[in-house]
DNA sequence: TCATAAAATTTGGGATGCCAAATAAAATAA
DNA sequence: TTATTTTATTTGGCATCCCAAATTTTATGA
C-alpha cells in the first residue's frame, strides 16, 4: 500500500527548473532554499541525494544545477501539475486562482497512463489556465515569445497569453479588471510620469499601473 | 508544499472499517497486519498512536475497533476512494479492474471542496463503478439489501448490485463473460452435484460455477 | 588588508513509518 | 495438563524529510 516515495524530491526538481528558468540562472543552496521554504541545511543534505541520484550536479562554484535527467523529470511534474490546474478550471469550475494548492497535490499522482488519458480527457490543452504551455509527454515544451504589455507597442492589438507573476493577488487583481487569457487589447496612451496606461479591453478604456501591465505578457 | 501527513493513517483507518464490515468482525494485530501487508510490530506501534489520536479503541482481549471519530474518517477515505473510481471509469475510460491502485492514490487528496465538486461533476453517483456505495457527504451509506446469486431463487428475475470479491480475477472474470453491474440475471437451474447454475444473461443461458455465483450479489 | 556579512556546512535532533529478530503471553491441541 | 503454535509485544534499526544552532568558508566593502 505504500507509495509516495520521493515525492519531496519532486518539490526540489520542480523548484530548481523554476529557478534555472528564471531571471536567475545560478541557483545556490540559499536560492533554492527560500524558495522551498526550507532550513538550508535540510535542502544542502538532499541536494546531496539527489547528486547521488545524478538528478542535479554540484558545480564547483556551489551552484545547483539540474542533470538532464533531473530536467526531464522536472518537466514531467510540471507537465502534470499543469494539465490538473486545466482539468480543475474547465471541469469542476474552479477560479484559476484556486487551483494551484490542489494541483501541488496532485502532480505528485503515480501513473503515466493516467495523465496521457487525462490530456486526452481535457482535450489536449496547450497551455494551463494561467497561460503557462504543458509539456508534451516527452518533456518537450512550446515556448511562446511573449513581451510585456508595458513594453508592448501603441495602438496595436495584441492579446494575453500568460502571466509574469502567478501570484493569488495579482490573479485576483485580473479578476476584478475582468483580464483573463486570451483577451484582447490595446495601448492606448502611455504616461510618461508613472508608466500607466490607458488599454483598450472589451471596447471600454482601463488603466493599468506600469507594475500590473508588466506582469501581463501579451504577444502581439 | 504540503507533506501528505497521516497518509498511512488513511489506509489503516479504511482497512479496518472494511474488517470490522467484513466476516469477522473482532479485528486483531494479525488480522490488520495482513490486511496491510505490514509488520505487526509496525502496526501495533501506529495502532497505538492512533488510540492516543482517539481514532481507534484497544479493547482488553486486543481487539482494534474504530472509534466513531475513526469510523467517519475512515467513511470519507472510502467516499474519496469511490468517486475516484467513478471519475476513471466514467470520464477517463478505465475499465474497472484498472481502476483500484490508482483510486489509492487520488483517495489521499486532501480537500473537502474537491471531492464535492467531482462528486457534481460526475452526476451525484450513488455507487462506484464494482458496485459499492458511495457514503455522503456525512458519511453516511445506504446498504443495498443483496444477496449472492447463488442463493437467489429459481426463475425470478434479478439484478447485479455488487460483488463480494473485487479482486482483478474476478473483475476479468466478469468481463470475459460480459457480465456487469445492474445486468439482469435469471437463474434457470441449479446443479445439485457441485451447486453450479445456467443463468439466462441477455438472451442467452450460461453456466456459472458455485464459487462465481456467490460472489456476485443480486437484488431481486 | 581586515572586519563584517552572507553563504555553506556540520552536528545533533525530531517525526513519521517501516522491518527483523527476540521474547512474552495466550490459545489450542495432544 | 503439558507441549506446541499463534499472537502480542519489545527492542534496536533504517529511510525519508525536516529543523535549530553552531561553525567554517567565502565574499564584500571600507
Ligand atoms: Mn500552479
Ligand atoms: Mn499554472
Ligand atoms: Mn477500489
Ligand atoms: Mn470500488
Amino acid at each position: 500500500m505504500q507509495h509516495f516515495t520521493h515525492h519531496s524530491e519532486e518539490n526540489y526538481l520542480k523548484t530548481l527548473y523554476k529557478l534555472e528558468n528564471g531571471k536567475v540562472k545560478k541557483v545556490n543552496n540559499i536560492a533554492l532554499s527560500k524558495a522551498l521554504e526550507l532550513n538550508p541545511a535540510t535542502v544542502l543534505e538532499m541536494v546531496r541525494k539527489m547528486a547521488e541520484r545524478q538528478l542535479v550536479e554540484l558545480l564547483a562554484d556551489k551552484t545547483i544545477q539540474l542533470t538532464d535527467k533531473g530536467r526531464k523529470k522536472a518537466l514531467q511534474i510540471i507537465r502534470k501539475h499543469r494539465l490538473w490546474e486545466v482539468f480543475l478550471v474547465d471541469k469542476l469550475n474552479y477560479k484559476w486562482n484556486e487551483v494551484h494548492d490542489l494541483a501541488e497535490q496532485l502532480e505528485h499522482i503515480e501513473s503515466d497512463d493516467l495523465i496521457q488519458r487525462l490530456e486526452a480527457f481535457l482535450g489536449f490543452p496547450s497551455v494551463d489556465p494561467h497561460g503557462d504551455p504543458i509539456p508534451d509527454e516527452h518533456g518537450k515544451l512550446k515556448k511562446i515569445k511573449t513581451q510585456p504589455l508595458s513594453d508592448a507597442p501603441i495602438k496595436k492589438k495584441v492579446t494575453v497569453a500568460s502571466l509574469a507573476n502567478s501570484s493569488n493577488e495579482f490573479l485576483k487583481y485580473l479578476d476584478k479588471a475582468g483580464i483573463s487569457i486570451g483577451d484582447k487589447l490595446e495601448v492606448l496612451e502611455v504616461e510618461a510620469f508613472d508608466g500607466s496606461m490607458k488599454v483598450l479591453h472589451k471596447k471600454s478604456s482601463i488603466t493599468l499601473s506600469n507594475e500590473a501591465a508588466s506582469n501581463i505578457l501579451v504577444v502581439v
